[in-house]
This record gives structure tokens, sequence and C-alpha cells, in this order.
DNA sequence: TTGATTTGACCCAA
DNA sequence: TTGGGTCAAATCAA
């Protein structure tokens, strides 16, 4: 696989992505959700394409395409991608592509400090792929995320919990000011988790989350709703017939990955429905940006379209979806 | 009406 | 004294 085609597969996760961000804004607007829809649908296409025709090169034909794989580092990463897990895979393919190029496919920007490194700009099409790292201080956890691309940029992404703000300070030598928030729940049930917020001076689309104490509100039987959506899938995925009129608010495309795990456990895999789970949330906590939260608690996915293409990557249905999605690429 | 945000004031540690 | 964290009244939004 070439750089473009990967290119085109990342864009379209981010396209993805920003619009799952946007959906409550765009749900009344339904030409530019039309619009949105196509163009998600258009990448992958050329993508899916694309990675046809690379796996038969000495096909003269673009409309023919080979199904068997011909192996190569890149198709291993490709079919890791499509047969394991996304954050995994691209972890594969960022050093493959190192290892098989002599430069580097992403610009690693490192963050002073303890933390790790997070990916940005991808070349080609100035893709941003935000991954967040995190390092532990005394008792807080600091997290880095990359600022909404669409939308109000100004908020910082959601991590699962609700906050509540309760201050706002200019800091001395910063130029952004810092947020801080406490959790909604704190007056109920005693909720001591807080975070600070603030733009990097040297990154503005970057925000530095500093994660202070544990949320103790969705111990109690009697708070639900500050649970983060991991939890709460969880426990839908686990009830017969998920209801989408719940009392909990869950994004869309979350339902749809339930959906599409439904589907595809339903169809054919073997994989029991527990485990396949249990591997979804294990790729969350690998990496990307899942949501840091302190002392162990289960970090919140807050990629719930990356939920969507884990559940597609990991189903052995997955060309069958493909095939959903995109039939006119086999028929033409 | 209720809950969230804003913002100036207050408190405290260095 | 100063900077950072928190409080709380005013304001805003759903």
């Amino acid at each position: 696989m070439d750089d473009k085609t990967l290119s085109l597969i990342i864009h379209g996760c981010n396209l993805a992505k920003d619009l799952e961000s946007n959906l409550p804004t765009l749900s009344n607007q339904p030409s530019l959700l039309i619009n949105s829809c196509e163009e998600i649908m258009n990448v992958f296409k050329s993508a899916t394409g694309r990675l046809r025709s690379h796996n038969n090169p000495s096909s003269n034909s673009q409309t023919t395409f080979n199904r068997e794989p011909q192996p190569s580092a890149i198709d291993a990463a490709v079919q890791e991608l499509i047969g394991t897990g996304y954050t995994q895979a691209m972890d594969l393919l960022q050093a493959q592509l190192l290892a098989d190029h002599d430069r580097k496919p992403f610009d690693a920007l490192v963050f002073p400090g303890s933390r790790t490194t997070t990916t940005t700009e991808m070349s080609g099409l100035g893709l941003e792929i935000p991954v967040a790292t995190s390092g532990v201080n005394d008792g807080s956890e600091t997290k880095y995320e990359a600022a909404p691309l669409m939308g109000n940029t100004e908020i910082p992404p959601d991590d699962g919990y609700t906050w509540r703000k309760y201050g706002q300070k200019e800091i001395l030598g910063s130029k952004f000011p810092r947020s801080y928030y406490r959790c909604t729940h704190k007056n109920f049930y005693g909720c001591d988790a807080k975070k600070q917020v603030q733009r990097l001076d040297d990154d503005p689309k970057t925000f530095e989350i500093i994660y202070y104490g544990v949320h103790t509100c969705h111990m109690s039987s009697t708070a639900p709703s500050a649970r983060p959506s991991a939890d709460i899938d969880r426990e839908v995925l686990e009830s017969t017939k998920p209801s989408p009129s719940s009392s909990l608010s869950i994004p869309l495309s979350r339902w749809l990955s339930m959906d599409l795990e439904e589907t595809t456990s339903g169809k054919g895999t073997n994989i029991p429905m527990d485990l396949q789970v249990t591997t979804m949330y294990r790729d969350f906590d690998m990496g990307s940006s899942g949501a840091v939260v302190p002392d162990g608690q289960h970090a919140a996915p807050e990629c719930p379209v990356v939920d969507l293409a884990d559940a597609m990557f990991n189903s052995r249905t997955f060309s069958n979806i493909l095939d959903f999605i995109f039939p006119s690429i086999d028929e033409n």
C-alpha cells in the first residue's frame, strides 16, 4: 500500500470523526449531512479501489480486481489493520513505513517533559492524526488532546465524563487562559474529580488536560449519568436488546458500532460477544486518543467513529460491509 | 425554572 | 507581594 492510500484511509477516518463530532449541529441540515457522508464514502471508495488494484499489480485493467493478497511488509500491515485492531495496525504501519522508506511518514511532535509523542501531520493531505499521550505526576495525570478540527474548537474534546467549569485564569507566561473544571456530580455524590484545561502556547490546537482525583460518582447506584460511555456500552452490549430511547446519552455512532458488533457476531464469527467487546476496549487502552482517567480507571474511548471503524475492521465480514457501502466498485 | 458559564473577588502558599 | 486555585453572584441558555 502506498502512502496515498494510507492517507486516504486516515483522511476518511478523520472525516468520519469530524462528522460525528458535529452531528448535533448538522442533524437539522440534511444537505450538509449528505455532502459529508458522500465525501466520506468517496474517500473510502478511492482507498478500497487503490487497495484492490494494488493487490493486482499485473493487471492492466483498473476495473478488475484480484483479491489474492500480494504479501509485502505494508500489505501485512493492512491485513493487520483489517484483522486485528486499528490502533495496533497504525503503529505497525508507521513502524514499517519508517523501516521501508528512509523518511518519516508522520511528523512526530514531541512535547516537553516526560510525555511521549503524538503524531500530527500526514504528508500530502495536511491531515492531523491526534494521538493523545499521557504522563503521570504526583496523583495527577496529564493528557494532550487535539482540538476539534470543526465546530467549536474552543472547548476541549469530550472524555466521557460531565464537567462543570468553575473558573478560568490568565496564567503568567501563557498565551491562553487555564480553565478549571470539576465533576458535575460533586455536590450530589461527593465526586472530587477535577481537571485543568489549557492550550499549549506553541500548539494552540492541542489541549493540555490535567486530571486530579478519581471519579466516584459512577460508583453510586444512583448516579448513572456520569459514568464514561465505555461502561455504559459494556452494560448495554450485555443486555439483550439495547434501546436508543434509553435515558443514557449514547452518541449515534456508538449505537452504529453496537449494531455492527451485534451483526458481525451473529453472522458467522465464532468470537463470543464478550471477547469482541474486550478486544475493542483493549485496543483503546493501548493508545489512540482515549480519555485518560487517573488511578487505573477504565478509560472512556472518545472516538466513537473509531469504534465504528474498529468494529468494521475487526469483522471477518469487513469486505462484505465494504461491498454493501460501496457496491459500485465491483459493479464497475 | 434550572443548570451551566462567566468573571471579579477572595484565599493561600511560596 | 504575587500567582494560582477556588468561590460565588451575575448572567446566559435550554
